[in-house]
DNA sequence: TTAAACTTTCAAAAAATTTTGAAAGTTTAA
DNA sequence: TTAAACTTTCAAAATTTTTTGAAAGTTTAA
């Protein structure tokens, strides 16, 4: 196989990943172009690549930055914006897991301690309700420490625990 | 909070959840509603309750069946179909990560072994994306390996892992 | 059989999301 | 200063995804 060709399906199957969880293509793609980029790359160079506008190319990149897995990277003569993305592999996963738990599980952890105060009617219904949230919480406030700790944790430490005989 | 309005918050923020997963709004909105029903539910109590057509009801309903997580249900006496979550919430979990590991992680497994194939010319292009894509593999195999555990682990010992003192 | 009850399909419409590109804004070197 | 280099913004266009609803298909009771 042919670098270009491999390259494209590296960056392709990415944008397909990052569809499936949320992520937009153009976003994927250019993490997946950056992380297998040797040097830092421009705006410029990132819009050749993958064929995308100006303003596009702009947009994602910040993003990437706001999800805290690119950087911006000065580079000395340039006036240009460089950009490199973490190629940490296991701490791309944990800022990527952090983020994700506090955009999102977070907030459902806050909307079920409200929806928990919910009038107890003697009713099936109401029951059936409060018994079902209290059960999604309690497993939403584990899901959030069980994240916690991947997030600290030493990449042979958190693997460790599943490659080891169980106790 | 009346029990009205905690229920329309809950499947709405369910909704809003799933969408930052991939999965369509109704879909997820759906699975909402069902998991809190105390008693199955037809295509058209779904469809009443939800303000979704029929069409949109029936395909959200066979994807959640699909993914293994709600269940046809016949009740004596009535020619309808009915249908019924998976309440079990750890159970849920599983299904959910058994399923996505299948259609999300092994393909892109499968991609990064093809890649991996890539010339070995000696270009610092190369050799870049050789090193990356490895550690990719690398680390997507460990996580398949834990969610192969995670899937086939018991609760109690699963979080225990993140809840004792580590050693 | 048959016809009513129910489910599925799918082309078209609607909605949501993403992308574009040009204009406005900012920074920098001289 | 200023003007060239560069970045950001955002309304409109394009694309993608979701939803609709009516027609076709299937099942069941009698």
């Amino acid at each position: 196989m042919k670098l270009q060709e491999a390259k494209e399906q590296f960056i392709q199957a990415w944008g397909a990943l990052g569809t499936s969880w949320g992520i937009n293509k153009a976003m994927a793609q250019i993490q997946a172009l950056l992380l297998i980029a040797p040097e830092p790359m421009s705006t410029e160079d990132i819009m050749e690549e993958l064929n995308i506008s100006r303003g596009n190319a702009n947009m994602n990149i910040r993003a990437l930055i706001d999800w805290g897995i690119v950087h911006k990277v000065y580079k000395a003569g340039e006036r240009k914006d460089f950009f490199t993305s973490e190629k940490d592999i296991w701490e791309l996963a944990r800022q990527v897991a952090g983020e994700r738990k506090r955009r999102e599980l977070d907030p459902v952890l806050k909307m079920l301690d409200q929806v928990a105060r919910v009038e107890d009617n003697q009713s099936k219904e109401a029951k059936e309700f409060k018994k079902v949230t209290k059960e999604i919480e309690k497993f939403g406030h584990k899901a959030a420490t069980t994240l916690d700790m991947f997030v600290k944790a030493d990449q042979h430490w958190f693997f460790g625990l599943f490659t080891r005989k169980r106790v």
